[in-house]
DNA sequence: TTGTATGCGTTATCAA
DNA sequence: TTGATAACGCATACAA
């Protein structure tokens, strides 16, 4: 009768000898269906080894069950904690999630966000390569429910979470000025990443603003935000003659700092005493470094649980609003910028 | 006529002023329709913003576009690479990866292979919190293809691709032993985790097999395979008097090996020195470590990779075979076991 | 409290 | 080359 197919609510149902839809009711709405013909037919499920079919499910009640990250490099702690915040909020709300990784390649990305609307996902959740991409304004039309994660997007057409990042440039590179440093790296890129832009324009800022000449703030660039990246900016460092070279430097990530990090201390360089580090977003590995780095701590699962909660309201409440939520980055200063009396 | 429904082949069909079949054959079988009327088709796809629904395609056909990975632990970064080398797989059977983290938790593995059953995925690829867990067999029973990642379970219900842990645990002692260290110390545990079991012994037969005096392989004990952990062992191995200290240590991840270095730097320890230190799987962050960590690699991405092409062998070949895929660890030798001459 | 009937959006078979 | 139609497995409105 099975033949080797998986067995459906038809089956179950003529195995416990009750009608599909009593099956059906046993559940979605237990509590209105008898004690004994419930058990009876559990017992045939059970028997069985009955899995109901999501897709008929979903295909019938026009919703789906899953939630969708789409983060922008896998290689980076900090996106995998974010994505543990919303996997959080999945759970509480006993929602699935998928996961997906664009690796910074904008093509990757739009392929993920296909497959996405096509699974009919209840939300997609978003850290974009480009976050001004015009699809993104289509999916809003659309009615897709959508939060833009560690970005801000430009009018309101969708919701968005994220950290100050000027902030973040700036109380990194105060810290330094108050540690004593009047000569400061900064450390990142491409500028055309806007994580980046804006961490690098909050340290100009306050580099200005205490009226501390601007050749002593040295921008060093990279091609990426990894520790390969890191260690070839402390080289360049390594290079500046004595009397140009700064005591101090800001990273616009942690990698890039673990990377200085690392290629100092081969080179002999005495962290903090020689050169003082500040990361940004404070991964579990800039605490577990061999000098723990000070970073400008992003709440991260706190930021993948906000937009998760975001992209519920917009899927559930009809009077949603869009929001911007921004969240305040706070230094934690560790020893790799402490000063030694 | 749609009043805000998003469109529906039978929509398209309309608009295109065609049968509902041929839109369908628009998508699936585009050789068999004119181009004309495939043209007039397309254009009132994309005039609708038409998106195929994936979950009545599923239900129709049968099969889903998707496979799936529970990992073990999403703090550990090794679990993140074997899941990006299943992805790169994925992507080229053109199949989408669910992404699930147990945190090894059994409950929670249970709640997420549950899901992925009801989605029918094609595929389950597990790193088990219990690979010996009656359940699994359950599954394998069923038929649902699966796989065992990073374990090999007893008996050949289904496939496995593991490393040779034992092995592990051998080559890195080995290596201690040969950088001329007579007194080592042995770090992780819980023993319940068979991969650091197997470390441990293979650690245990190698000290053996050269005849070294057992008192000096010291055993260290974690509670789990952090990078806190770590910390507190070195600070046990700290606590030893001088004479017993082992001069080398064996990690049983690189968490542990991490967080030892930072311990034993932060406490003025020379690594390799006063200490030589060995990991194990070879993250990215052990290579980028202050003082770089020798480690015993397991391709991460390899052992992903072939999981992938297992389970699909399993989902597509009706003459399927279960095996067992093991693959050789190998010593990745850097600064933090060098001898200074 | 239980049973019956209908349709969700798609694919595939068959006829035209 | 195109059109009509029958499933796929489930949830639900309604009847009994």
């Amino acid at each position: 009768m099975l033949n080797g197919r998986t067995p459906s609510v038809k089956d179950v149902a003529a195995a416990a000898g009750v009608s599909l839809g009593t099956v059906s009711n046993v559940m979605n709405r237990p509590e209105v269906v008898s004690a004994r013909t419930r058990e009876r037919v559990e017992r045939a499920m059970s028997e069985l080894g009955f899995v109901r079919n999501e897709s008929a499910r979903q295909l019938r009640a026009g919703t789906s069950r899953t939630l969708a990250y789409v983060m922008l490099d896998g290689t980076n702690p900090f996106f995998h904690d974010v994505a543990q915040g919303i996997e959080m909020a999945a759970e509480d709300a006993d929602l699935s999630l998928f996961i997906c990784n664009s690796n910074s390649r904008a093509a990757r990305e739009a392929v993920h966000v296909d497959r996405l609307l096509q699974q009919r996902v209840q939300g997609i959740l978003i850290t974009p390569v480009d976050p001004s991409a015009s699809y993104l304004d289509e999916l809003a039309r659309r009615g897709v429910p959508m939060v833009i994660v560690d970005r801000v997007r430009d009018g309101e057409s969708c919701c968005s979470v994220a950290v100050d990042d000027v902030l973040g440039g700036r109380i990194a590179v105060e810290h330094l000025v108050e540690q004593g440093h009047t000569r400061v790296a900064v450390i990142g890129g491409p500028e055309s990443i806007g994580q980046v832009r804006e961490r690098l324009q909050g340290a100009r800022e306050i580099w200005a603003e205490l009226g501390l000449p601007p050749d002593d703030l040295v921008y060093l660039p990279t091609e990426n935000l990894t520790v390969a990246e890191g260690r070839s900016a402390g080289e360049r460092l390594a290079g500046l003659p004595a009397r140009r070279r700064p005591t101090a430097a800001f990273c616009a990530n942690d990698l890039l700092a673990l990377g200085l990090l690392q290629q100092g201390i081969g080179a002999g360089i005495r962290v903090p005493d020689d050169l003082a580090i500040v990361g940004f977003d404070d991964i579990d590995f800039a605490a577990a470094a061999a000098v723990p780095l000070t970073s400008v701590r992003q709440p991260r699962q706190e930021l993948g649980r906000a937009a998760a909660q975001l992209v519920l309201d917009e899927a559930t409440n009809p009077d949603h609003r869009h929001q911007q939520l921004s969240f305040t980055p706070e230094l934690v200063a560790r020893a790799s910028t402490a000063v030694r009396r």
